[in-house]
DNA sequence: TATTGTTATACTCTATAACTATA
DNA sequence: TATAGTTATAGAGTATAACAATA
């Protein structure tokens, strides 16, 4: 007897939205488990693959993280020679945080993992719809918080 | 200085999905639990609500919750008396579970609940887009959980 | 012996707070 | 005295396992 949930809950697109989401990040988190890593070990090598950081704090604000959970994090990477640590000689208290040649290494095979629960996920939807559903999320998450927000870029 | 999310991240929409899920989930926690209740206790009286159920058991399945866990729920709601449960005379470890007439009140004011944060949410999609959302979220949701999909359903 | 509901336990994730070193 | 990073602690939420009653 494969029972289903209520009518009324389906037809919430806010639930859809949370479940689907829920599903999907821990789908994601699984993943990242099951070779030894973290999924937010992702987020911090596509950030300062996108330049290196002068100080945690920013990657913790960048990536809304906890500085002490990022702590953990960067360990694990820096331990594994994905990122370096290196003090800022004018304030010692700081740290410069970078990604390493073998991060970006392993930044690309992150990446294939990702794109396979993204393509297993959003199988049912043609390219044009999935974009069409990245645009929705995307407005939604924009109008919310700004770290959705990414600046028109000049590349470097 | 108000820093965002890597652009990588921001292109996925599986990152948009599951972060945008997540967002929704936590702010619906808070407003059930600043009235005294958990979200959950709404998903057991939308359930209820489209007919009694003749054990605790096909509620959690419907639900995709832990038996255990389904246990509080009732306790919080029968305490309230918005739920009945009722020992099956023919099989007395069962129990039917029937919504009362105060508890079809409570979900009346749960759903004011959940449309005002569902519209906050959605504030910037209009009335077709938010269609379109559901739609494709439906979708993908169907795809991959049998629970997503809702029979063609006489109603009683 | 198996099943329903219940209670008790353990574990993960995260949030908070205390600590150190530099400024 | 304030700040950056670190470490330690505590709490919520959830999953697992043991238990009592009935079949």
């Amino acid at each position: 007897m494969p029972s289903c949930f209520p009518a009324e809950l389906v037809s919430r697109t806010g639930f859809l939205l949370a479940r689907l989401g829920m599903a999907l990040k821990m789908r994601t988190m699984d993943a990242f488990e099951a070779e030894g890593f973290s999924a937010y070990h992702y987020s911090v090598l596509a950030l300062l693959a996108e330049g290196p950081r002068t100080a945690q704090a920013v990657i913790a604000e960048s990536l809304q993280l906890d500085p002490s959970y990022l702590v953990a994090l960067l360990d694990g990477l820096e331990e594994r020679g994905l990122v370096e640590r290196r003090r800022d000689p004018n304030d010692r208290r700081r740290q410069t945080v970078a990604v390493t040649a073998a991060g970006k290494r392993r930044l690309a095979a992150f990446r294939t993992v990702v794109q396979r629960i993204e393509d297993e996920f959003l199988e049912p939807l043609d390219e044009d719809e999935r974009r069409e559903l990245h645009d929705l999320l995307l407005r939604v998450g924009a109008h919310r918080d700004a770290h959705f927000v990414v600046p028109v870029a000049s590349k470097s």
